[in-house]
DNA sequence: TCTGTCCCTTTGTCCGACAAAGTTAGAGTG
DNA sequence: CACTCTAACTTTGTCGGACAAAGGGACAGA
């Protein structure tokens, strides 16, 4: 008969995680704010009491997290996490946890339409002008699937900004990461991919300045479709995310 | 006249940020599978020539991002990162970058009738079994908001879950994770609140049972709806997420 | 089989040190 | 006076070595 639970686990956390946890919690109370530095390694050794090496521990694990960044002059301050640094790291899982194209297929489907919608009903002139812009780069390198497929990957992530969507923008990045290395290859490999695309996008556009819903919505579809169908011609839906496509995301990451 | 582009920005990663590249490389490559052990620091000091601190900067650094474990012993293992760790790091974010309740609403609807609609289509036994004991578990702390709110999370997750989609089911997680403590607010503050949200999960139950896509997209609305209008009771839906929330984050990571 | 003990390994932490890169202040120059 | 150049000073990244605490393994004894 096991014992009757009569005392609580301790918390025995290293001194090193507990620096970090301070300063998170500092940072997410929003008593330290983004941009606000952060001291010197020397500085918290002396507000701690702890080795410079048990601070610089700490150090990393926030900086992994995005936390905090060190400026050009490598001094620390606390920062707004980038979602695409975020994002690259549930990419890399989604690769570790053998994900097939077929979720990921799924997935996008209803995070880019949803993005869609919200470009339609809320995007600003701003927004416009931006697809626009990448519209117009995407035209110039047509015939460069490595460039186009750049341009399409850019253009879903202003698509999802215009939506105005912050959850939803930071929710469809790391399958979006994911479908990038694969677009250059189909681009590549399907004659009239790459008009098709640009037109695809054209269209987007379009019903994003004249506030269509429908059309949107229908265009994304097609657009996803296309991506779709241009896939399976080189390997089956159900094909795991190899580990080979982590090196965009890794190169992403460190910038 | 500029230059002509003789030479190629050098590399200049600090050793520690080589060491941590070096090993993560090899773990999404695949060449060291989760679960296998890395060596232990003194390895690793010889592998890399470089100084055990600087070993054990680069271990934060992996050890952070969810690819590295110490198991109970301390020894290190390669293990695959786990969602919930992970998305409480982008909940996190979200929460620095002050998204309002609207924007965390609208994705969620996205998100939840999408994850829905998989369970529908493709729950298993186990998966209908599962929500089945966490409905009666529900049932039993209806008078609980604290535990009722825990359950309604795990209830959502456990359908994501049943989507067999673990692209959404990671794709969920940061809102739902921002929801889960104002759900406990809402049942507390709203009559009816606790019956209303188990008589939902009843229902989106029985519409996976009976594969009924139309009803579990239906009550999937209602229960988000009921959310909502609970909510608004209390704040208005463009009001930030607020940093007190991110306490439950900060524990759920840890574990 | 279980327990207690001894020994070895490993981790977490500390101390002190130093080169390289960045910062600041002050001298020198036009 | 504005500007540049140089010489301290500071800070970071890395190193070497050290030690206590905890874990693992082997072994003897009940």
């Amino acid at each position: 008969m096991p014992l009757a639970p009569l005392f609580r686990p301790i918390d025995v956390a290293p001194a090193y995680q507990k620096v970090a946890d301070a300063i998170e919690r500092e940072i997410v109370n929003g008593r330290i704010k983004p941009g606000d530095p952060i001291g010197t390694e020397h500085d918290l050794v002396r507000q701690f009491g702890v080795n410079r090496s048990t601070i610089r521990e700490g150090i990393r694990v926030l900086e992994e997290g995005g936390l905090i960044r060190r400026d050009s002059s490598r001094r620390l301050h606390a920062c707004l996490p980038r979602y695409s640094k975020l994002a690259s790291r549930l990419s890399r899982a989604l690769v570790l946890h053998e994900v097939t194209f077929r979720e990921l297929y799924e997935a996008s489907m209803t995070l880019e339409v949803a993005s869609i919608e919200g470009a339609v009903e809320r995007a600003s002139e701003e927004n416009v002008a931006e697809l626009a812009d990448n519209l117009s780069r995407s035209e110039a390198v047509v015939g460069d699937p490595a460039a186009l497929a750049e341009c399409d990957a850019e253009f879903h992530v202003l698509v999802a900004k215009a939506s105005q969507n912050r959850v939803l923008q930071l929710a469809r990045e790391p399958a979006a990461q994911l479908f990038y290395p694969t677009t250059e290859m189909i681009v590549t490999g399907v004659v009239e991919g790459g008009p098709r695309l640009v037109a695809a996008h054209r269209h987007l556009i379009d019903a994003i300045r004249r506030r269509d819903r429908e059309a949107g919505v229908l265009w994304t579809r097609r657009h996803l479709q296309d991506w779709r169908r241009g896939f399976e011609k080189i390997a089956s839906l159900d094909r795991s995310v190899e580990h080979m496509y982590m090196e965009h995301a890794q190169a992403a990451r460190r910038r």
